[in-house]
DNA sequence: TCAAAATTCAACATCGTGTTCATTTAAAAG
DNA sequence: CTTTTAAATGAACACGATGTTGAATTTTGA
């Protein structure tokens, strides 16, 4: 009770910034967001911002580390997932199905910042992230130098095409469960999207 | 020879302008160039910048316009593929092939402008560019409804993990030749990424 | 009510911006 | 070589965002 006795005040009024800060970004960009604008978006004054965080880089560094803690506790309270066992079931790994429906909890903040006014960084490193977790248990595999593509080039096209998913779905208010959303993604990724889709199929019945 | 009496002095100018800009954002990223910057790097006096510019922005697009009008051309020269003709060839699309011909040529301004350091917006353009090409003959064709996965969601898939593998290459150096690279993507399209690679075999070959 | 913490307010030097205008430099034409 | 004319320079300007300071004020919890 020592330290936290003015908390509440302090975390009302970051809250109020970020909140002015998403949207602000949402409006006219992560770039062209100054700190004049968040804070008369917040209604503090503009020295009140530099109390609490160094400029807007710094607040934008604060607000990703919040997501990013969030997805670790996701991937921890996972017992990490047999890779051959998702292979033949068809099921899309519960690592992604988790991240969907934390997606689908703070989707205003990710559909901003993964959008081209948000930060780009954030987009690689969110790729990383799900990479990581995917093949967690991957690196031990004997024999990866001979595939038939590089597992680099594979796995830029596996994260790439996830984000790509991730990004549509939060753009279009989500309009699939994360169940859904992340089967297609597993099919897709297990057959390819063409004949995922079915689309293969239409496409050669027509003379 | 009215107009174009002084051209080759302000070419020369332009192009130490985009020298240097491109240089820059390598550097210190896009938003944090200045136009300072940009004339230092170039050697001119700030005001001249303005003379054929009207400010980092218009630069930056005048850029890209460049590699969009050389994609058009790629594009046009090409007889429009017949998808029929790929799905069962197994072959990459000469679009697609002819597009990394094009872009190991434009290499070092695509491998910055496509970074995070770059301009989030130009790889959203070129996504879109790339499945208009792809897809050009696809919107004719019935029963599109009642796909298992939206269209959409496999487009944004689709052009997502295309992104990404071009990406990757250009940051690699491009140690693959466009024969090779869009072969291994069409590859991972028709079978799936895991397929493809032959991952999925040595995964399930362990105990 | 009182003390501490949080916020406000006004002021400051610094830097990038975009514009201007007179001047200088350099290229093409005679 | 000289003239013409476009291109580039250099200096100055007002403007707005930055990050910092110190004193005053408001809010909070005890």
């Amino acid at each position: 009770m020592e330290k936290k006795k003015y908390e509440r005040k302090t975390m009302q009024t970051k809250k109020e910034i970020k909140d002015a800060f998403i949207s602000l970004i949402e409006e006219k960009g992560f770039n062209a967001v100054t700190v004049r604008d968040i804070a008369t978006r917040a209604k503090i004054n503009r020295g009140t911002f530099y109390l609490h965080y160094l400029d807007k880089f710094d607040l934008l560094e604060k607000c990703e580390q919040e997501i990013f803690q969030k997805i670790e506790g996701i991937a921890r309270e996972l017992n990490s997932s047999n890779m051959k066992e998702l292979f033949s079931s068809g099921r899309p790994l519960p690592f992604i199905v988790n991240l969907f429906h934390y997606f689908q909890k703070d989707a205003s903040f990710l559909k901003v910042i993964l959008s081209p006014k948000g930060d780009p960084l954030f987009e690689e490193k969110l790729r990383n992230t799900i990479i990581d977790n995917m093949f967690r248990n991957i690196s031990n595999i004997p024999n990866m130098s001979n595939l038939n593509i590089p597992l680099e080039v594979m796995t830029q096209f596996i994260s790439s095409a996830h984000l790509g998913v991730i990004r549509y779905w939060l753009n279009t208010d989500m309009k699939q469960t994360p169940e859904e959303i992340s089967s297609m993604l597993v099919q897709m990724i297990l057959k390819g999207p063409l004949e995922a889709s079915g689309l293969i199929k239409i496409i050669m019945e027509q003379k």
